[in-house]
DNA sequence: TATTGTTATACTCTATAACTATA
DNA sequence: TATAGTTATAGAGTATAACAATA
């Protein structure tokens, strides 16, 4: 279904905005880790997930959710089996989030006259205004990493992720 | 692509960088993505996840059994409570790594004798010989990402996820 | 009463094989 | 034969409640 809800309001008293994890045992050494790439790089994804999580909680969003409603939004028509590829989601677990949009009336699966077999993705009415006020959401987020790591530390940091990933 | 041609085939000129989406389908608009820092940090966690378990299928080491056995060589002794607190791994879920760690012979539970109820953790001689093994191959794939981002590069990478994830 | 390790459990994510209907 | 969507399923990973032993 949608989030956690549990955990998502474990962290409503939490002090600071993004995640805060290892910092019980400050004595514990640990420079192993984080001197390594992978590490901080599960970390943050982590801790960006969860703040990603506590936003959406109101609107019921996902992640993969909303990152599939953006993508189809930006690209209507596309057949489901190019949405999933291009988002890295194997077809089969695409079907069950696509069920779950269309049930929420957000996006829709159109048949496809000139190939029977595919569908095509669409967003309804409904799906445009929730991208809309998701896209404000996040844009929140993004002002609070630009917060933390200043609007230099941001753009340097999704252009070495970007390269890391190979998405460029 | 079948309905409505003329919506299929609209592109979303993306004002700020490169728009050039993934790898699959080189046509779609993932501009919204991409530029946000959650979708690169989660694209390139599992890049370098698939990576590390690549290089490590040889030693049978996952990234959180290599944290996990790093973090105890480096702070023998201490309870399993703290070695899981520090690495975010809840209680009842480190409780079938150690078992698995301690029937392969790496490391070992000794029952305190001041508190009864901790276990104290340590690495055996072979769990100390496969870590100084595990951290060659991990310095290699540092490697490759210096390949990749320069070593400045992975430097900066690696402060700015430090201070995203908030440990350091 | 609180803590440590543990068991049991459940839910999400992800990966693969195989089916159907089309091509 | 091959492809798109689907079903079924299995395996990780991660979360919480509760228990026994100990403090």
């Amino acid at each position: 279904m949608a989030l956690k809800p549990a955990r998502a309001l474990r962290r409503a008293a939490a002090p600071d905005e993004i995640g805060e994890a290892a910092a019980a045992d400050a004595s514990l050494d640990l420079s192993a880790l984080t001197q390594i790439t992978g590490y901080p790089l599960r970390r943050a994804q982590m801790a960006v997930f969860e703040d990603f999580n506590r936003r959406f909680a109101a609107l019921e969003l996902s992640p993969a959710q909303y990152s599939a409603l953006v993508t189809i939004g930006d690209n209507p028509g596309r057949k489901q089996s190019e949405i999933a590829g291009a988002l890295g989601i194997q077809r089969p677990n695409f079907v069950a989030m696509m069920d779950e949009l269309e049930r929420r009336g957000l996006a829709e699966r159109l048949r496809s006259d000139l190939d029977r077999r595919s569908h095509a993705l669409l967003l309804t009415p409904a799906g445009r205004a929730l991208v809309a006020r998701a896209r404000a959401v996040q844009a929140e987020q993004e002002e609070a990493i630009v917060q933390t790591l200043g609007p230099e530390g941001r753009k340097t940091l999704v252009g070495l992720l970007r390269r890391l990933a190979k998405i460029e």
